[in-house]
RNA sequence: GGGCCGUUAGCUCAGUUGGCAGAGCACCGGCCUUUUAAGCCGGGUGUCCAGGGUUCGAUCCCCUGACGGCCCA
């Protein structure tokens, strides 16, 4: 049927509905629950005690089938919450309003009220008494057997991958309640939940590129946050000892499997703990996620079995290089090596120094292999403005990266609360810039002050939550976790 | 940004070594009072992603582009 004949046919159905006087889009269609809620109530109930009872349902949703018999027929309902059955009788509900009920498109909203009771298959179904019309559905829904399958559609219409696919609906409720188990862990270990600005004059709190954007009024340029690390740090100096923010980041970067330009990240920070007491903490907290509260179960990532069992590996980035990344000692330590190294596994090394190149193999060598969750730690203090340096070794700060999955899905360190070497160390990025992007083009002065009055040590980390979502719900890519996932505009 | 793959009916997909475009579901008409991917009878509804080229003839071959997917950067 050419798609303009099928609307055509809707469009049809909804004038005669209207010339018979009847509201097509009614305001209200009061229930008194949904069919999870009787389902719950009355599934083990049998045929003989439901017919004794006779519990009168009043129910809303979709029409998604219809099977017809003649003078009576079969119809199922779906609420968004289950599916339901109805049965309609023409002898019951009189010549119009069951010829109405016949004359229903897939999809159309109906209310109906009725008697509970069970076929001579013993499946529940509503015996419907009266029905109204609750809202017209003028598109048809996607096919009813093989669900909704074109990612480009699913993405774009999310509704309709919604309405066809359980599997999806089952999906993004379980991030809801992953979200859930997260704030609900934070709260009870006395996290105070905070709101920074997604508007920033100046970005910062990772190296990334940022959107731009501009305030009239002010006239003024700001920033799509890519972190909320340093108001957050600002909060530990106003004596929020504990604190979190769940939220979106912005970074004007590549599109992938594993990253959408905005992504959900939980970071948090608790005063006096060291970065040894946030991965301990972290680990827990991921455990709770997936649903594992002892890590012994594991679970299955794309065909690979995860181990989650604790306390995870931490391994320090030079280890991980020698031993994940089977790289010799002289290559890693030594400047020159390692470029050409890297230069020689096809790893463009322009501007990268020693730490910011160790990095890089490691992204290249050592994260497709860390599958169970593994905690990277040492890094180069070149690399992490922002981190505390350790005790031993100037050169290299008490910072770790969670791995799993083939992805980096946390970050976190001890949090350089000494204004002096965090002004230092900003001064010297903005004075290496260059046309850098991913460095801010100014030194955030206002945060250095804010050290200046005094912030206890901490130790804060940045868990992505969609990636996180992704290992959970064993999703191949974070699209299928986003539910509005940014795609190029269409003429 | 580069390589490879995909785009055919509302949906899921076949297909055409270049010759009137196919199925299931959905849809339309008819029958049927316990069906449930209901069933039975009848009906094919299309810019074969877009534009150009080759050809007697292109959905198919060639070129360019759009969008999407996978891999790489």
């Amino acid at each position: 049927m050419a798609e303009d004949e099928l609307l055509q046919f809707r469009r049809d159905k909804l004038a005669a509905l209207e010339a018979a006087g009847v509201d097509a889009f009614p305001a209200r269609f009061p229930v008194d629950g949904t069919v999870e809620r009787f389902r719950g109530q009355y599934d083990e109930t049998s045929a003989e005690a439901l017919d004794e009872e006779g519990p009168i349902v009043r129910l809303a949703g979709r029409m998604t089938a219809l099977r017809e018999h003649g003078k009576s027929a079969f119809s199922d309902l779906d609420d968004g919450t289950e599916r339901i059955q109805c049965h309609l009788r023409q002898k019951l509900l009189g010549d119009e309003a069951y010829q109405r009920w016949l004359d229903l498109d897939l999809g159309d909203f109906v209310g109906v009220e009725g008697q509970l009771f069970r076929t001579r298959t013993g499946e529940l179904t509503v015996r419907v008494d009266r029905w109204e019309f609750v809202a017209k559905a003028l598109r048809p829904m996607p096919e009813k057997w093989h669900g909704l399958k074109d990612t480009e559609v699913r993405y774009r219409q999310r509704y309709l991958d919604l309405l066809a696919n359980p599997d999806v609906r089952a999906l993004f409720r379980r991030r809801a309640e992953i979200v859930r188990t997260l704030r609900s862990h934070l709260d009870a270990n006395d996290f105070l939940e905070v709101e920074t600005p997604t508007l920033q004059p100046l970005y910062g709190g990772a190296t990334a590129r940022p959107f731009k954007t501009h305030h009239n009024t002010l006239d003024q340029d700001l920033y799509l946050r890519i972190a909320p690390e340093l108001y957050l740090k600002r909060l530990l100096v106003g004596g929020l000892q504990r604190v979190y923010d769940l939220n979106r980041n912005f970074r004007n970067e590549g599109i992938s499997r594993q990253h959408n330009p905005e992504f959900t990240m939980l970071e948090f920070y608790a005063a006096y703990w060291d970065y040894a007491q946030m991965m301990d903490f972290g680990e827990e907290l991921m455990c709770l996620a997936f649903g594992q509260a002892d890590g012994v179960d594991g679970i299955v990532y794309q065909d690979t079995e995860l181990s989650l069992h604790r306390p995870w590996p931490r391994v320090p980035l030079r280890q991980a290089l020698l031993d994940y990344g089977e790289m010799d000692a002289a290559v890693v330590d030594d400047e020159d090596a390692l470029r050409a190294f890297l230069t020689e596994n096809e790893v463009n090394t322009d501007g990268l120094g020693h730490g910011a190149m160790q990095e890089a193999a490691l992204d290249k060598l050592v994260k497709p292999r860390l599958q169970s969750p593994v905690f990277i730690t040492e890094y180069p203090l070149e690399i992490s403005p922002l981190s505390k340096a350790s005790p031993d070794n100037p050169e290299i700060v008490e910072r770790f990266e969670l791995y799993m999955g083939g992805m980096e899905v946390a970050d976190g360190f001890s949090e350089l609360n000494d204004p002096r070497e965090q002004s230092r160390r900003f001064h010297e990025q903005v004075e290496d810039r260059g046309d850098d992007e991913e460095i801010p083009p100014a030194v955030d002065e206002d945060y250095v002050t804010a050290l200046e009055h005094g912030m206890p040590p901490a130790a804060g980390i940045g868990i992505g939550i969609d990636r996180l979502v992704m290992l959970a719900t064993d999703s191949p890519t974070i699209r299928d976790v986003i539910l509005f996932p940014l795609l190029r505009q269409r003429d």
